[in-house]
RNA sequence: GCCGCUUUAGCUCAGUCGGUAGAGCACAUCAUUCGUAAUGAUGGGGUCAGAGGUUCGAAUCCUCUAAGCGGCACCA
């Protein structure tokens, strides 16, 4: 007999050769119905698992709602791969994991790739096999056996995975009834009628290499997402239908804020309320890096080619530049190909070199260290072109840029205090974060001695911010860092949750070199400084981005382009309405007056779709008693106040955090 | 760059079987002076993304190009 403990303390003996289900059985029909899964000492196994000797045993059921979303979304993919075997024969299966909202399966093809049009078939399809309940059984098969399996049924891709697992290792498959099955770790549900079939949704199809190598071939990839039932679904669907109401394109043309076009792809053309959140967050930054002895400057945008050769962005970034030949063409000449010797200029991916070369005019000494070199630095990276989104990813961008010269003995102190810079901005947005260190990657300049001392020197900074713990999110990202430096990275969380990298410190010790930047030590002798570059906005194109989605276009008065609108009811009292808003120009608030002859219902409709924070309405009562009604966003109620208060309450509103008493 | 989809008025979109382009909003003019999310009437506005092809005839079918969207890859 074997001893099965339980989670309540108690021990069950149950023959040799039982499994979970068996114990659930014993326990009561109500647990053995509810049961889907099992934890065997710490491992979530089958049901049908047979325990291999005494175990401490945990039912899993679809209140452990993590393992149960999780088996679930599993299970989904695999009666997605099911069914578009089914529909379209000679199809290849490869792979199909879970995900944070649902599943997806990899496809190979045969013939055309899948398109939107075939998801309504394969999800009848995917209900017509979960409403079959056909029980998933797990077999154990040896390797070679199942590579030959996978052969002789023309899966080429199983076959090469399977290849790739070690010799002579015990692998399962897990087969749904008796005419399909997939190769798979598991665990599984006992049956598909497990899954509720209206709780899931394919939601599109896109192509995906074949392991994630582009020099692979392009799968065919179906999305789905999957939850337990469909109260569950249907409330995913409204998160997204909100979070695609967040959407910065579709705010920033609704309140006239920038506009993209195909001419300039990938480039933005601030509108002016664009460009006064712009204005805002630059005067907010001028502020911040004063106030942190950064020192401003601005660099050349195209610079010779042969500097950039020297920096290394020649060597490994020039893809991703925009390089013009350094030459007065002829008039004759320009035509759709200029031709000839020309000698090379690019437009600056980057502000490093141009800091360094700041740097190195004159001679620096140690007691010029640390040296802040501040810029909102300009530049344009050629980005492939499926990378482009919105504001989040363009070709020109402006960045919060900086880099710090110090000796290597203030490097701890250099980061240390950026992290409390970065933590007073972040929570001026009201974002909270997380911090990353991304380590060496596998493209990089310099030993791996530099390396291990910058990535340790990063470790040891955050440690002294007390920000490497849970609470921020601590962790390490091998691989992941720039060709130059290991980078700690900001990751905010939005809103409505979603994470968005934008601050970044990273340790260089090869720029200077390859510059040749020094400083004349104590002792008199030439040293190489470090270089830390820094951003905390990351771009001002993405950050704006980012207030949009996050604050879904209610910016805080401070940062609202326009922060009152004042809004006659009769034409009567125009003349009050504009000396309402002359006074509050003159206060520094940024007012419009709507003298338009327009009913208030409209004006009130418009103005709150164009997400003006205040709208102050004047009638011929508050003309008479100088007063106003305000209209606040997203309140309904009216407060009604002599103007004097209300311009001292929409100056307090208007002052910009840092500012703040 | 790769896979799929899309591109019609300033915006959102309709346009059947290939027969010669429509709505709402916006804009302009006129009327209306109104108390918190759309006042009414009238009017102007289109090389149907671009190029080529098939056809008596193309927004519609085919090819190419560009951009956009969703992913993949990339992301200092």
């Amino acid at each position: 007999m074997l001893k099965i403990s339980l989670p309540d303390g108690s021990v069950r003996e149950m023959p040799k050769g039982s499994t979970p289900a068996d114990v659930a059985a014993a326990i009561g029909p109500g647990l053995a119905k509810a049961a889907i899964a099992a934890r065997v000492d710490g491992e979530l196994v089958d049901l049908s698992r047979p325990f291999t000797g005494d175990a401490a045993l945990a039912l899993v059921t679809s209140r452990d709602e993590a393992e149960a979303l999780d088996l679930a979304r599993h299970d989904f993919a695999h009666v997605l791969a099911e069914a578009v075997q089914s529909l379209f024969p000679g199809t290849q299966i490869t792979f199909g994991p879970s995900t944070d909202d649902g599943f997806y399966y990899d496809f190979a093809p045969k013939g055309r790739q899948f398109t939107d049009d075939d998801l309504p078939a394969i999800e009848a399809e995917m209900r017509r096999i979960i409403s079959a309940d056909k029980p998933l059984r797990r077999e154990a098969i040896e390797r070679d056996e199942l590579i030959a399996q996978w052969r002789a049924a023309g899966e080429s891709f199983k076959a090469e995975w399977a290849a790739e697992l070690p010799q002579g290792e015990e692998l399962s498959v897990y087969h749904s009834g008796n005419d399909w099955y997939d190769m798979c770790r598991g665990p599984h549900l006992p049956s598909t009628g497990k899954l509720d079939p209206a709780a899931f949704k394919l939601t599109r199809v896109s192509g995906a290499y074949w392991r994630g190598d582009q020099n692979n071939a392009m799968l065919s990839r179906i999305y789905g997402t999957g939850w337990l039932n469909k109260k569950q679904l249907e409330a995913h669907l409204v998160r997204l239908e909100e979070a695609g109401k967040r959407d910065h394109r579709k705010l920033g043309q609704e309140m006239d804020l920038f506009h993209l076009q195909a001419e300039a792809h990938g480039s933005v053309f601030w509108h002016p309320n664009g460009f006064k959140v712009w204005r805002e967050l630059e005067a907010y930054m001028r502020r911040a890096i004063d106030a942190a002895d950064y020192k401003e400057v601005k660099t050349p945008q195209i610079m010779d080619a042969r500097q950039w050769e020297q920096s290394g962005h020649w060597g490994k970034y020039r893809e991703n530049m925009f390089v013009i030949p350094d030459e007065v063409p002829n008039v004759d000449d320009v035509g759709p190909v200029i031709s000839g010797e020309a000698d090379w200029m690019a437009l600056k991916p980057m502000n490093c070199p141009a800091h360094v070369l700041i740097f190195r005019q004159g001679i620096k000494s140690y007691r010029d260290l640390p040296l802040r070199i501040y810029e909102n630095g300009c530049c344009h990276r050629n980005e492939p072109h499926g990378a482009l989104h919105g504001l989040m990813r363009v070709r020109q961008f402006t960045q919060d840029d900086a880099h710090i010269f110090c000796r290597e003995d203030q490097i701890v102190e250099e980061v240390r205090s950026f992290c409390a810079l970065a933590d007073r901005v972040y929570k001026d947005f009201g974002f909270t974060y997380a911090i990353k260190l991304a380590l060496r990657p596998e493209n990089r300049f310099g030993s791996e001695e530099m390396w291990d001392q910058a990535e340790t020197e990063l470790r040891h900074a955050v440690a002294a911010a007390g920000l490497n713990t849970a609470e921020y999110g601590w962790a390490e990202l091998p691989g992941e860092g720039a060709f130059y430096a290991p980078k700690l990275e900001w990751h905010l969380t939005d809103a409505i949750g979603r994470t968005w990298q934008v601050g970044t410190i990273q340790s260089d010790r090869v720029l200077p070199e390859r510059l040749d930047a020094s400083y004349v030590g104590e002792d008199g002798g030439k040293h190489r400084p470090v270089m830390l570059h820094r951003a905390i906005f990351g771009s001002y194109e993405r950050f704006i981005g980012i207030l949009i989605e996050h604050f879904a276009g209610k910016l805080p008065v401070w940062l609202a382009p326009v922060q009152a609108v004042v809004a006659p009811i009769v034409s009567e009292v125009d003349g009050y309405a504009r000396e309402v808003a002359s006074q509050l120009k003159a206060a520094g608030i940024r007012v419009e007056s709507d003298l338009r002859n327009e009913k208030i219902n409209y004006k009130v409709r418009e103005h709150s779709l164009a997400k003006v924070p205040h709208l102050l309405v004047v009638g011929k009562r508050e003309a008479e008693e100088g007063t106003v009604a305000i209209r606040t966003l997203g309140e309904e109620r009216q407060r009604f106040m002599p103007l004097a208060e209300a311009i001292t309450m929409l100056q307090g509103e208007a002052t910009p955090p840092d500012l703040r008493a």
